[in-house]
DNA sequence: TTGTAAGCGTTATCAT
DNA sequence: ATGATAACGCTTACAA
């Protein structure tokens, strides 16, 4: 910077101010600046910025880990909205390790503000990072220390899907997913059971336990249609667990939605090839990542003025079902 | 860090030392300045820490979007490497956007080196990186200013599957994809025409343009089986336009690999399930990301001794033909 | 082993 | 409109 001002002849404030967008500088000095700094091939350090602002210009986003298109998906629209908002994404897996705290933790100090998935962060540790006073929006969870949060319809969904099953004259429906992996997958159990309820039926009191892959989701629904009396249909807590389910049917011989009807999570891109094609809920991922993008961006702003005050709104993003063949309707 | 100190009744200095894990302070002073640190809530300052040390312990990763299977799985693998590697991932997408290159010069001041995706960053570009010395690894591209490429194998890999194609005896074969938008997709198109050669075959000289979408490949595939004389097989330069070529084959009552033959590539989790089967070529998309991410720390920590010295190395990964029903075999 | 103090490269306050 | 200069919060010689 010494050199920019030496070579535009200023002091070094002057080329700060310049760089930095300050207007009130005379025309004339800005272009001179503006060229010796070409010259030099010069650019402003960002660490050094962000020490004399305390802004990074820079957001976290944490999440459990990026295989399968849901994350991926999410953060598409979180990097693209940040990005027109003037922030860098920087990005952290916990993959379920248990020192994700400390991760969290250091990472805060890097960033403006943070997106929190899930169950990646305990709630202690939400109150501790918004006593710190960072910023934090959380995603697809609770809501926690009154903080932003933005979460795609679970429950309503779920009930209504099963009761699309049940619809279908389904009296034994499994639930294929695990609760307690995520808040998601504990909604979307949650409105199964009370889809049973409504109609009057009892429901399996646990759930066939899996995690979101495809291998797990043919364990469990192997499992699942072994029992006796097995269940004449398998609502999936995800795409993935359903194309698993495709695999435990065919692998018993069983016809679907014929002998079993399946029902999947997410429209991944795979459920429309899938034969029969997989009757799913859709989720607008890139949205959720947009929204919490421009909620975090608002809060980072509005921190400026340590507002606090009503505990933060929570927007709950409409959820699609998308009914096709699976399920045992002609589409 | 004053707080820390004076609690534990000591210098910053001696703090700075132990939080900063210097092993020269005795024993009994860690204990008290780590409890005084935990009783405080104390944490080191990312930018501070940066702007001192001159490293953020931070990488950056470049590339064009990131929708689609194929950049999430790669930084999938990135990341997860990084991370173990002590690096936090900062991510930024040109989508396309014209000012990319300021983008990445800003990026630079934030990290430590930076991986750099396909056509993202222009090769003078590159060389200006390098001459600031920021450790640059590039990926899915030519190298340039020496810097470590990783890559995967295309061209051979293409002209073993145009040869496949040949094989089972179409004379016709058209090139969906457009070599002009990746290092990767020209490379195929290289591939697709060194087999004619090789056959003594004359092949199109234009491909049937089109980007790696499936709405693009569908009107592309529409657009070359309409021609007269129709190909009798369509080369795709990835999945999701292969996807888009069935789409154009069932508009066309065309039967696939009957009327018409099709190959992807990249192996996305949709080719197993397509009927028929996709026949492909599957890339190795985690290890291009684990490998860029130790090529970029190697780089790093050598940068420490500022090396230079011969061009470094060009990874190139292999990549395996997965032939299934859509080329005409039974599989 | 520990403390003192000089940076690290900006921004921002106060003068001028 | 511009310039001095004191932060910003840490690391790291150099001393003790």
């Amino acid at each position: 910077m010494y050199t920019v001002a030496s070579h535009a002849g200023v002091s070094i404030a002057t080329v700060s101010r310049v760089l930095g967008g300050d207007p009130r500088v005379r025309e004339g000095t800005v272009d001179r600046v503006l060229e010796s700094a070409r010259a030099v091939g010069y650019r402003l350090n960002g660490a050094a910025r962000a020490l004399a602002t305390r802004r990074h210009d820079t957001i976290g986003v944490v999440f459990p880990n990026l295989s399968g298109p849901y994350y991926a998906g999410v953060i598409l629209g979180l990097e693209e909205t940040a990005n027109a908002l003037g922030q860098s994404v920087l990005i952290a897996g916990t993959h379920g390790r248990p020192g994700s705290d400390e991760l969290v933790l250091e990472l805060a100090t890097k960033v403006d503000g943070m997106v929190l998935f899930g169950r990646t962060v305990p709630d202690d540790l939400v109150s501790e990072l918004a006593g710190r006073g960072v910023p934090v929006v959380l995603l697809a969870r609770p809501q926690a220390a009154s903080a932003p949060t933005v979460r795609a319809e679970n429950r309503r969904s779920a009930g209504a899907l099963t009761g699309h099953l049940l619809g279908h004259g389904h009296e034994r429906i499994a639930f294929v997913g695990d609760p307690g992996s995520s808040p998601d997958a504990d909604e979307r159990w949650t409105g199964y059971r009370d889809a049973h309820r409504a109609a009057g039926m009892g429901a399996p009191a646990e759930p066939d336990v899996c995690a979101f892959r495809e291998a797990d989701g043919r364990h469990a629904a192997l499992r699942a249609l072994r029992r006796a009396p097995a269940p004449t249909a398998l609502l999936c807590a995800s795409d993935e667990i359903a194309m698993g389910a495709y695999a435990a049917a065919a692998e018993l011989g069983m016809s679907v939605p014929g002998e079993v009807a399946i029902t999947g999570w997410d429209d991944i891109p795979v459920a429309r090839f899938l034969s029969p094609s997989l009757t799913t809920v859709r989720q607008p991922l890139a949205e959720l990542g947009t929204r919490a993008a421009a909620l975090l961006h608002a809060a980072i702003e509005a921190g400026e003025g340590e507002g606090e005050g009503a505990p933060a709104e929570v927007a709950t993003l409409a959820t699609e079902i998308v009914i096709r063949g699976s399920c045992g309707c002609d589409a």
